[in-house]
DNA sequence: GCTAAATTACTGACCAGTCAGTTATTAACT
DNA sequence: AGTTAATAACTGACTGGTCAGTAATTTAGC
């Protein structure tokens, strides 16, 4: 009876396009997007394939919409840690390990995977996807890394070559989730995983110590 | 005339079946297993869609095919540098840059890609491919991280989590070589990123240099 | 009862897989 | 060598099922 409360099933939503959209996502990442059924996707959101028109124009529509969807919220956060952190060996940290937690260990942790799948096939999204997410998360980590060398905390290395080097293992694990993940069962121990990742990236940007120096 | 040269077109190989997975892999990894017809396959492969069936039972066995086709022989070279190299530096650039050359930088750099798409659709598969080119690549990797850490060479580590976080740029990097790579034209310029991902992993590895060693 | 939301039933294109027929290659016989 | 018979390699039109997209119909809310 009430607005907010999805009473029994049907007439009921604007925030249905999301629901859509969701059940979308799992099934594009779960099987891809060619293998993936409209039938089956309005049935996990609990409708009927019929509605699913009312919402997007096609099949296509819906793919570009995942992946809007999903990725214009994700990079404003990101972008705030500039301010948020002064030192670089904190920013970087912070960055990566956000972009684990917010993207990674999430549902939204497919988008790469069925956007590297795709890509091929839908260029112009392809085309959005790189301008929008890729660059912009290149430039913030480049940001962080170009910071820590000006003051001499990171040695100096290739700025574009090093951000793609960085974000790779947590792209690999992520997609990894949705694919040979469920073969193995093993989800919880993510925490190593990190913690190795962490301990080698950071001593391996770290400039070597002089002796005796300031701090 | 000769029995030795492809003449004309037709009526020629029992190099057919090798013929077919290259054109069904190429096209695989392109456009995706469901996405990719038989007939474009046959074409590119210069047949007709019927001659695939006199090769392969079908679209699934022609895709198991291409997997175990390209992987088998990929292993054995890499293993065989566990006797050729003793310093575990030199054993571990040897791993991965011989990974990247006979398999990330050629056209097998492309099944990591498929196989983590269609992992999902083809659990067998996967589960050969998890046994016989990830656990092994995995147990070769772990090796050479082992004997150096045991020689005070390499910092210690978790075995099992550094050999994941070592291959995932290789991996990605040729990822992208058949999803983004093709938007950006950009395919020469491989050689910063595998010298930047090297002195990363390595600095990151090496054990701190006690002062006075022997060495 | 009127409008919006959703469902159900339907259509047409597409494509994996089949098979009867065609062409190249080899073997046999003279 | 030349002719023919037998086999192997291949072709492409056809079929049956699947699925994106549409139209007709029902249900819910005002």
């Amino acid at each position: 009876m009430t607005e907010t409360q999805p009473a029994r099933r049907r007439r009921r939503k604007e925030a249905r396009p999301q629901e859509l959209t969701a059940a979308a996502l799992s099934l594009f990442v779960e099987k891809g997007f060619a293998a993936t059924r409209l039938d089956d996707i309005a049935e996990r959101a609990g409708v009927s394939k019929g509605t699913l028109y009312l919402y997007f124009d096609s099949k296509d529509a819906l793919f570009k919409a995942v992946i809007q969807e999903g990725v214009v919220p994700a990079l404003h956060a990101g972008e705030a840690l500039l301010e948020q952190h002064d030192d670089p060996l904190e920013l970087l940290r912070a960055i990566l390990s956000g972009w684990w937690e917010r993207i990674g260990s999430t549902e939204l942790g497919g988008i790469p995977k069925l956007m590297m799948s795709e890509a091929g096939n839908f260029p112009d999204v392809a085309a959005y996807y790189q301008r929008e997410v890729i660059q912009r998360g290149t430039a913030l980590l480049r940001a962080a890394v170009s910071r820590g060398i000006a003051r001499g905390v990171f040695r100096e290395v290739d700025l574009d070559a090093i951000c793609s080097v960085l974000i790779a293992p947590l792209v690999y694990r992520a997609m990894w989730r949705y694919s040979f993940g469920p073969r193995c069962g093993q989800e919880a121990d993510v925490g190593p995983y990190l913690k190795t990742y962490f301990d080698l990236i950071l001593n391996g940007l770290m400039a070597p110590v002089a002796a005796g120096d300031t701090q």
